[in-house]
DNA sequence: GCCATCTATTTGCCTAGACATAAGATCGGC
DNA sequence: GCCGATCTTATGTCTAGGCAAATAGATGGC
C-alpha cells in the first residue's frame, strides 16, 4: 500500500468515540493534506471506504462522512462501484458570505449609519419587469438608501418592492430601519438570484458615494421570489475600491 | 403539537431504508419548505431531533443529517441543549462556481480561443510582493493572455508565477496551453485568496477587450500558496458587461 | 439577592450491521 | 468478435443504540 495513516487502533476507546477529537475530521484533514500537499495528484484513486476504515480502526460510516464532505467541497469525485478519486480540477467553487450591510460595516469597526434618500410609489419600469419575470407592470415601492461606515458613504441600496405580493410595505417607516432588515423578518422567499458586476458612477451615484463621475464601482444585484411571485429586487452599489473577498 | 409531517410509520419497510427515496432528503425538503414558505419564521424553534425522528418513524441519525446539512447551508442555527431554530437572517452565503475560462466559454456555446500576448521574466514588483506576503522581491514569470469567446475577447489573464517555488514554469510553452490549465496539473496548493472588484479600462485593456478607455470592468484576483510559499497570482479582467451569477 | 454548582437535555459523533443502487467486469451464446 | 445477461463491488443510506460535550435552568450556600 502506498500510504499509511496515523492513529493505530490501540490508542482509542473500545466503544463510543471520545479521544477528544472527532474522527471524521481527522480523516478529512489527512486526506485534504494529502491532496493539497501533492501526495495524491488530481485523478488519483483513493482506497475504498472499507480499507480506510480498517486503517483508522473506525466504522465505515465515519470514513463515509469524511469523504462525502470532501466531495461536497469539490475536492474529491465519487462514483458507485468505481470508487473515489481526486478531482481533476479542484477549486470548483468559492463561498462568499453575504452579510447584511450593517454587519459588514460593524465588522470593520466603524459605526453604522443609515439614511433614506428617496421613497416613491410607481409602476414597475420595463427593465424591472423583465428582470423579475413580470408579464404586466405592477405597483412597486421604490426606495433609495445610503449606508454609511462612520462618516463615509459605503453602499447605495436601490430597492424595489412588489406591492402586490407585499402591500404592507406601504405602511412601514423606512427612515429608521433599512428595507433589507425589515424584509428579512417580513417575508420569506423560495428563490434567489444574485449577481455581481461592475458599473460606472453616474452623476447621482458620484454625489452619493463621494466619487467622480465615471468611476468604476462594484455592484451586486439580488432578486427574490416567493413561489414564482416576485418579491423584491435590489441593486447594491459599493463605494469605490470595494472588494468582495474570500480565503481558504 | 403545532405541525405534522407526512409519512407515517406504516408505509416504510421494516429494515433498511428503501422506498425509492432518501429519507434524510425528505426531511430536509420538508423543513426547508416550512421555513421558506413562512410556516416557521426566523427565530422559530423546531422540535428536537428525537421528536422529529419519532414523527417520521426514522432513526435520530437520519434527522440529524438533515438538520445538520440545513444548518451548514445557513438556514438553521443549532446549539447543544438549546436546540435548533430558524436562522434570524437566512441567506448567509452564496456559492459561486469558479470554472476554468475554457469551460465558461464553452458553456456559452462559443468556441474557445486562447492567445499569449506577452511573456517576460522579471523581479516581482512591489505591489506583488505585498500581495503575496513576500519579504524580498523574487524572480517571477509574467504572462499576459487573452481568452476569446468566438471572435470577441472575453477575458484578459494577467498571470505572475513565482519561479522560486516553480522553476520549471520557465520551460513551458504557453502559446498553446493557458497557464491556468497548466498550473492545475503542475502544482497543488494549500491556501487560496480570491477577490472580486471593479476596475477601469486603461489604454491597453481597452484595446485588448475592445472597449473604451475608462469603461468599468469586472475583475477577479486569485493568489495561491503552498504552505506559506507563494505560488502564483492572477488578475482576470472580464469583458465589459460581464456578470457573475448564482441562483438558488 | 447573588453567585457557584449541579442536573437534565440537546446536539455531536461514533459503532456495527444491513439493504439499496449504480456501474464496471465477466461470461455465454451466437 | 460482438452483445446482452449476470456477478461483483464501492458507494449511498438507514437502524438502533451509546457515550461525549455544551449549556440552560434549577438548586443551594452565603
Amino acid at each position: 500500500m502506498a500510504f499509511s495513516y496515523a492513529p493505530p487502533k490501540q490508542d482509542r476507546r473500545e466503544a463510543g468515540q471520545a479521544m477528544g477529537q472527532a474522527t471524521y475530521r481527522e480523516i478529512k484533514d489527512e486526506v485534504r493534506d494529502k491532496v493539497r500537499g501533492g501526495v495524491w495528484r488530481p485523478g488519483h484513486e483513493l482506497p475504498t471506504e472499507h480499507e480506510i476504515a480498517a486503517q483508522y480502526g473506525c466504522a465505515r460510516a465515519t470514513v463515509n462522512r469524511a469523504l462525502r464532505e470532501l466531495a461536497e467541497e469539490g475536492l474529491l469525485e465519487r462514483k458507485r462501484k468505481s470508487g473515489t478519486r481526486v478531482r481533476a480540477s479542484p477549486l470548483r467553487q468559492a463561498r462568499f458570505d453575504i452579510p447584511l450591510v450593517r454587519g459588514e460595516i460593524e465588522a470593520l469597526g466603524e459605526p453604522y449609519r443609515y439614511r433614506l434618500l428617496e421613497r416613491a410609489e410607481t409602476q414597475a419600469p420595463g427593465w424591472l419587469c423583465a428582470r423579475m419575470g413580470l408579464a404586466a407592470p405592477v405597483q412597486v415601492l421604490h426606495l433609495r438608501c445610503l449606508h454609511h461606515a462612520g462618516d463615509t458613504p459605503y453602499q447605495v441600496e436601490d430597492r424595489w418592492i412588489n406591492l402586490v405580493t407585499l402591500p404592507r410595505a406601504r405602511d412601514v417607516d423606512f427612515t429608521k430601519l433599512g428595507p433589507n432588515e425589515w424584509l428579512i423578518g417580513a417575508i420569506p422567499f423560495t428563490d434567489v438570484d444574485i449577481s455581481f458586476s461592475a458599473t460606472a458612477a453616474d452623476a447621482r451615484l458620484a454625489q452619493e458615494l463621494s466619487c467622480a463621475v465615471g468611476d468604476p464601482l462594484f455592484q451586486g444585484e439580488r432578486s427574490t421570489w416567493l413561489e414564482a411571485a416576485p418579491v423584491t429586487y435590489v441593486r447594491m452599489v459599493f463605494r469605490r475600491g470595494h472588494r468582495m473577498t474570500t480565503r481558504y
